[in-house]
DNA sequence: CTTAAAGAGACC
DNA sequence: GTCTCTTTAAGC
């Protein structure tokens, strides 16, 4: 049976010894059990402490999370650990109780959030054995001295503006725990104000964690806060996490800043989960980002995880955006955020004038209205750079027969193939769902007829006409295509920004950071593919991402100007952008929310099941929702809970599997919460029976 | 009669 | 998830 504090913590006091010189550990291993595994230890052990335990017949590393005066089962079954890893905690009891918070919330075991949490060579039995030392524990962590950074000169902070400090001295003055909303318009400087305010909490010798959503994005952002933050806490005081690192990278990186040494963690949504022993302040850069939801495994939003960190540790917490999430956004409107403006773009360059082109009585060639080919041709001969920027779902080009309709699709999933240019000559097409590719047929499989074009403009199509449009004009083509090799991103941005090219021709990576001096012009073709997404939050998606890419425009360069070619210009989304007014759209998307109860007026989970068979998932599904009902002792307050229908997906099948789900709702979080601890406890056994696998995602991004 | 593949269940 | 034991099906 599962222990009853299964996923909680147990008294980090410690408890007396089982019998004499015999102590009991309550120990949880990364395995997808919701329960915690007791053992015995001859020596005493403190809660947060790595251990090799026996479990079936592998020895695996788990940590101690309580103490507990006797174990759960009887004590004839009980195996002794094998060795104790560390001689002090390395996870703090606070770490522990933010790891065993988010095994609560997002209904997983504690295991499952501690162990992969930690870099690998602190979790892996192999990297133990052999190293025995006799008699005693064996070298825990590394004890190396950390690699001296070189050093760089501070540079001199620019001056704040007027909003700029009030909203810098404000959070630098805050001595508890308060959520700070900075909301600052592209180019509005929220980067010296989280470097300001950051530099406070440093000079009072606390640590800052510094969250993006992206790190390879922002090297520039690395190298600010590198030169300023060596003045207030040295060099080498500066560590960066990402996805992207090496494992010995990554462990250097956690050893420094859970030891001390690093006063600043510069990553992305995985360092949440750093151990940062005087952690005084957390800041989230660019907080609406969709990259702060981790998307499998924990499926955790680190922005949320952050705010409750921060509660937990009573520290100031900055969450910054030009756009930011409704969610976020109420919560400033309703006063539980704290919010400050910072209307005026820090360079005296106003903001660039959107402009809509509507598209519904117009010729377009290729894609381009005349208005913007006009534009375009304007800006390359002023000398300045133009951008053209593709929405890339609904634009892909998919293989078309013109004689009778066939399109090409994937054998194996619900969705078009897509044309890619593989190597100089070939052309293949590839499902971006499961990866799957073949050979351009020769002629169309239905009707023989030869001639397939492709329909819809990818990259490389727009790219194409461009050039035939404007022959004189060097173009970059930047998608995932173009920058696939490791680096090749970083080279082309750094030929950009040299100035080798006229013209660019990006999908979503172009939107995110980048500063590019000479950009005057930003042409959006096809933004109404997104605003008619069967997702609640596509428009806000989509306000979010045209302000984003509208924001590269004229950050350097007089008369910045971003053309939006639609067919729908009186759309809220698109009139809101004219006026750059992110609290119209805000207030209006809320309405709209809270007419229809859906988030932040609701809380939801996602029940989502996969089966080769897409019936299989269904009646999983069905059962499901059965269940509450037929086991109504089980439950409390089941009628705060909406169960709805469960539906296929979009998308029903890819790479063979077929899936379906159901969505789970209520105005009650704590009741939702509630809720979802006995149902998930119920669903293992069902997904048996069912034979299925299934996902429960608390607060999904996307239904 | 042998071997392989698919379920069941524990894991402290 | 991983490992083991059990049952059931396929192979010759």
């Amino acid at each position: 049976m599962p222990t009853e504090s299964s996923i909680g913590l147990s008294s980090p006091v410690a408890a007396g010894p089982v019998a004499p010189g015999v102590y009991c550990l309550r120990v949880a291993v990364d395995v997808p059990l919701l329960a915690l595994f007791d053992y015995l230890s001859t020596v005493p052990v403190e809660v947060g402490v790595r251990v090799i335990v026996p479990f079936g017949r592998r020895k695996v590393v788990g940590v101690v999370v309580g103490l507990p005066e006797a174990p759960a089962i009887d004590i004839a079954l009980v195996k002794e650990i094998d060795q104790v890893l560390d001689d002090t905690p390395p996870l703090s009891a606070d770490w522990l109780r933010m790891a065993s918070f988010a095994a609560q919330y997002y209904q997983r075991p504690l295991g499952e959030v501690i162990l992969p949490a930690l870099p690998t060579a602190l979790r892996k039995v192999s990297a133990y054995q052999g190293k025995l030392s006799a008699g005693g524990p064996v070298q825990r962590l590394d004890n190396r001295k950390p690699v001296a950074r070189r050093d760089v000169p501070p540079d001199v902070p620019p001056q704040l503006n007027a909003e700029q400090a009030a909203a810098a001295t404000a959070i630098a003055a805050l001595r508890q725990h308060k959520t700070v909303m900075l909301h600052g318009v592209t180019g509005s400087g929220k980067t010296e104000v989280y470097l300001h305010a950051a530099q406070q909490v440093l000079a009072r010798g606390k640590q800052v964690l510094f969250m993006v959503p992206e790190i390879n994005l922002t090297p520039q952002l690395e190298r600010s806060l590198r030169a300023r933050l060596a003045s207030v806490a040295g060099s080498g005081a500066l560590a960066v996490m990402h996805s992207g690192l090496s494992d010995g990278e990554r462990l250097r990186a956690w050893l420094q800043v859970q030891r001390g040494q690093a006063r600043v963690l510069l990553g992305t949504r995985l360092s949440i989960f750093a151990p940062m022993p005087e952690l005084g302040m957390i800041i989230v850069d660019e907080e609406h980002d969709t990259s702060y939801k981790q998307q499998d495994g924990l499926r955790y939003s680190a922005r949320d995880l952050a705010v409750w960190r921060g509660s937990d540790l009573n520290i100031p917490v900055v969450l910054g955006s030009a756009t930011p999430s409704l969610e976020s956004w109420n919560h400033a409107q309703t006063g539980h955020y704290l919010r400050y403006t910072l209307a005026q773009r820090a360079r005296d360059v106003a903001l660039p004038e959107v402009r809509l082109v509507d598209t519904r009585r117009l010729a377009l060639q290729q894609g381009f209205s005349p208005q913007l080919i006009k534009a375009i041709g304007e800006r390359l001969a002023a000398k300045e750079q133009a951008l053209v920027f593709l929405n890339r779902r609904g634009y892909a080009p998919v293989l078309n027969c013109s004689s009778c309709g066939w399109v090409s699709q994937c054998p194996r999933c619900t969705a078009y193939t897509v044309l890619h240019r593989a190597g100089a000559r070939r052309n293949i097409l590839q499902c971006h769902h499961c990866g799957h590719q073949a050979r351009v047929p020769a002629a169309c499989p239905e009707c023989g007829d030869q001639d397939l074009k492709p329909m819809g403009r990818g990259t490389q199509r727009v790219e194409e006409h461009l050039a035939e449009l404007f022959p004189q004009a060097r173009i970059a083509r930047i998608d995932a295509d173009s920058t696939r090799l490791k680096g090749s991103a970083a080279a082309l941005f750094a030929r950009i920004h040299a100035g080798e090219f006229d013209l660019l021709v990006g999908t979503q990576m172009v939107a995110k950071g980048h500063d590019f001096a000479n950009l005057g012009l930003v042409g959006v073709l096809n933004a109404d593919a997104m605003l008619f997404a069967q997702d609640f939050r596509a428009p806000e998606r989509l306000f979010a991402q045209l302000m984003q890419v509208a924001g590269r425009a004229g950050r350097h360069v007089k008369g910045g100007q971003v053309i939006i070619q639609t067919d729908y210009p009186e759309q809220a989304v698109y009139q809101a952008l004219i006026r750059h007014d992110y609290p119209g759209f805000a207030g209006y998307g809320l309405d709209e929310r809270k007419a229809v109860g859906l988030p932040p007026y609701a809380y939801q989970a996602l029940l989502t099941a996969e089966a080769r068979q897409l019936a299989a998932a269904l009646d999983f599904l069905a059962s499901a929702r059965r269940l509450p009902a037929e086991q109504a002792t089980m439950y409390e307050a089941l009628d705060a809970i909406t169960l709805y229908d469960p539906v296929p997906l979009r998308v029903v099948r890819v790479a063979n599997v077929e899936r379906a789900q159901l969505l789970v709702e209520s105005t009650n979080r704590r009741a939702l919460q509630q809720f979802l601890t006995t149902w998930s406890a119920a669903l293992a056994g069902l997904a048996r029976d069912f034979r299925v696998r299934y996902n429960l995602e608390v607060d999904p991004l996307e239904i």
